[in-house]
DNA sequence: TAACGATAGTTGCACGTGCAACTATTTCTA
DNA sequence: TAGAAATAGTTGCACGTGCAACTATCGTTA
């Protein structure tokens, strides 16, 4: 009689590979924020590159756009905020709601960081054909999709 | 005269899909911890995942295999040692390691975890090829490779 | 319009992370 | 072989995470 228990191969499954390769661009860039003497994280930068397309967003919605709990997203703005990255103004429609700005100093920070990220894509990139990049994207499209289709169906 | 600066259309960089995919993945796997009665976290799991492969490994490989810094597999450890799953005993040889091993409570709840797993890359799989994810991986590994390569010439 | 329920944001808690400084031990070398 | 350098592990610190409970406000409806 066989083992009725499957074992994962892991080294087949896509699901480590991309865990590690995410793990691998996460610190290095927050490496190359250090070495260009950026005072931001990762996760402070994706807040700004949001407001940058967007001003005037309320917490909410970037909580929604970064994929974080609101609990998360408010205290990174309480950081950024110190910093003065960003301002908190209170909505006057929505006397609950705070609409986030950039200030001046998060616009130049920002300005800042795109070199840096150029820097970092252009890596992680620099052997990946054109072709290769469309085919993983609808690859990873696909599997975002499952995902969220199964955990809606809990 | 156009503008010097370059933007980063993160639209068509794999980086942010990288990112998000894993992110949903790991939100899924732990509320499928939870939702099977598991108290572990994916973390420790992956540590529960390595002893299962090679049991004895000192803190140090198993630091270097988990990708993580040695002073978060310590805190990591104490609390599965806390729970039994894990042991720390002083190594003979060398009084400054500990080797790692499971106990039967450790393996026990390893056990229960697989078909938790293995219904998670079912999820991850279920519309992705063999020949897709034969891709993929391979990417993966260019990208990895691309970035260890360079974070050496630093 | 008064009351109830939904919503935006904050806070406490437990978890996980890397870095730097520290202890104890081992190993290398002058 | 004595002293210096390397190594394994721990701890303090600052950062980031989600959940649950809480406050304040808004909206709906009885």
């Amino acid at each position: 009689m066989k083992k009725e228990l499957k074992s994962v191969d892991f080294e087949k499954s896509i699901g480590p590979w991309l865990g590690k390769t995410v793990k691998i661009v996460e610190y290095y860039m927050q490496e190359a924020f250090q070495n260009a003497g950026l005072d931001l994280t990762k996760e402070q930068m994706i807040v700004l590159k949001k407001l940058h397309d967007k001003d005037g967003l309320n917490q909410n919605e970037l909580a929604f756009l970064t994929y974080r709990d609101k609990s998360s997203l408010a205290r990174l703005l309480s950081k950024m905020e110190s910093k003065d990255y960003i301002i908190r103004k209170q909505s006057i429609e929505d006397k609950r709601s705070n609409e986030v700005f950039l200030t001046k100093e998060g616009r130049a920070v920002f300005k800042k960081t795109r070199p840096v990220i150029r820097a970092i894509m252009d890596v992680m990139e620099q052997d990946v054909s054109e072709q290769e990049k469309q085919l993983i994207i609808n690859i990873l499209k696909k599997v975002q999709f499952s995902f969220t289709a199964k955990v809606e169906s809990l």
